[in-house]
DNA sequence: GTCTATATCATGATAGAC
DNA sequence: GTCTATCATGATATAGAC
């Protein structure tokens, strides 16, 4: 019972960090706040993780190492079964953004919590934030990346690249904002209850997303003369 | 001259402020620095905004007041020159979103610094800047809408907020992310200036949002029994 | 591992001379 | 309007008893 008290405090820090570094940011959230509502010293901090940095960094890694593994298993798991042929685009997007979006209804990864957590911290990258996420991204994201190229072989690989890169900021500000909505606009959707808002969140995205993916190419006005 | 110092003055913080709050954020700024940076006095921000707080909000009011009521004349132009019928959709997102974007290139706008800066406070909105963000952008987003509404009369209109607010999202995290593209991803997309980047990121993000907008409708998987 | 006490420093804000 | 000096507070981090 000793030892699971570590781990209890461990885990009461970081689910206190995720939760007010979510609603703070992090400049905004103090160490106070944390052990606070943690119901630890103010001392644990700095003995279980160092810093208060690396306490993000943890916040971080806790999630997203589960995550993206799970994500390239399931792309593991759908290239086994084509037999070569390449996926089709809604079944990448579906795998990348499913498996992100299915963390909201589970409490145990984090849930809507890290969701807007992660959904802030995107457009917020300091220094050593960058660090973990490219460390725990570069994998998936060079993967996804690739298995898109082959279900787009028609499609230039930078437009294919930009418009992954719009689909996941389309998807963070959903994230992050499924409570920010009303807020910034007060357009009261007609009345949804919030389970309903969520479960139909990810169809919504998704028909969205495939749309913008296979949108037709832009015409750039600057045209080499010659046609070329 | 003596009053063109004033406004120097003023502006000079107004400026300072905006860069370093787009760099480290609200609370990853100090007074000291922003004073610093702008060559002014420790005690010129509570002289002149009466707070850190009420300098953020002038920041954003400095910048957001032009740009809205340019989208609001542009919407009326457009809809003089339609005599009553619906306009088409993507001239609304290109007036909403062009705009945007056309500020980038227009320092005296606030350029790529204020773009950047908006998109990364999108998604961390505290209290006084929900304030800010709601006062500016509550005319526009109906006007806006309703024109939504009425260039869509067969999608639901539940749908068509949704979507603008992927819209918003997918566009804020292009913005603010002009620079951390290169940095979450590795994906040197093949060799383009910075310029010619900038250039193209408009029909870009254009097609993406127009496919996105006029998507298929998503189905949903919890239908009532009897198909209604 | 936990806790108290504290060191050290940075913060936002203001009073008051000029 | 500008400046210096300073207040009061809160920050992260750590030393050392238990």
């Amino acid at each position: 019972m000793a030892e699971a008290r570590i781990v209890d405090t461990r885990e009461r820090i970081l689910d206190a960090g995720e939760r007010l570094f979510m609603v703070h940011g992090y400049d905004g959230t103090s160490m106070r706040q944390i052990t606070s509502e943690a119901a630890v010293n103010l001392a644990a901090v700095n003995y279980h993780f160092g810093s208060k940095e690396s306490l993000m960094q943890e916040v971080f890694r806790r999630r997203l190492g589960w995550l993206n593994s799970e994500r390239i298993s399931l792309l593991n798991k759908l290239e086994a079964e084509s037999e070569g042929k390449p996926l089709k685009p809604s079944q990448i997007v579906d795998a990348f953004f499913g498996t992100l979006l299915g963390i909201a209804a589970d409490e145990s990864r984090g849930g809507m919590t890290f969701l807007r957590l992660l959904g802030r911290t995107l457009t917020e990258p300091s220094e050593f934030i960058r660090a973990v996420l490219m460390d725990e991204y570069a994998e998936v994201l060079e993967r996804y990346k690739q298995a898109l190229f082959r279900a787009l072989p028609d499609v230039p690989k930078a437009e294919i690249v930009w418009r992954f890169h719009f689909m996941l900021g389309a998807t963070s500000y959903a994230i992050a904002g499924t409570d920010a909505l009303r807020v910034i606009t007060d357009w009261q959707i007609e009345a949804e209850d919030s389970t309903d808002r969520l479960d139909r969140l990810l169809p919504r995205l998704m028909s969205f997303l495939l749309g913008g993916l296979r949108a037709p190419l832009p015409q750039f006005e600057s045209v080499t003369v010659d046609g070329k």
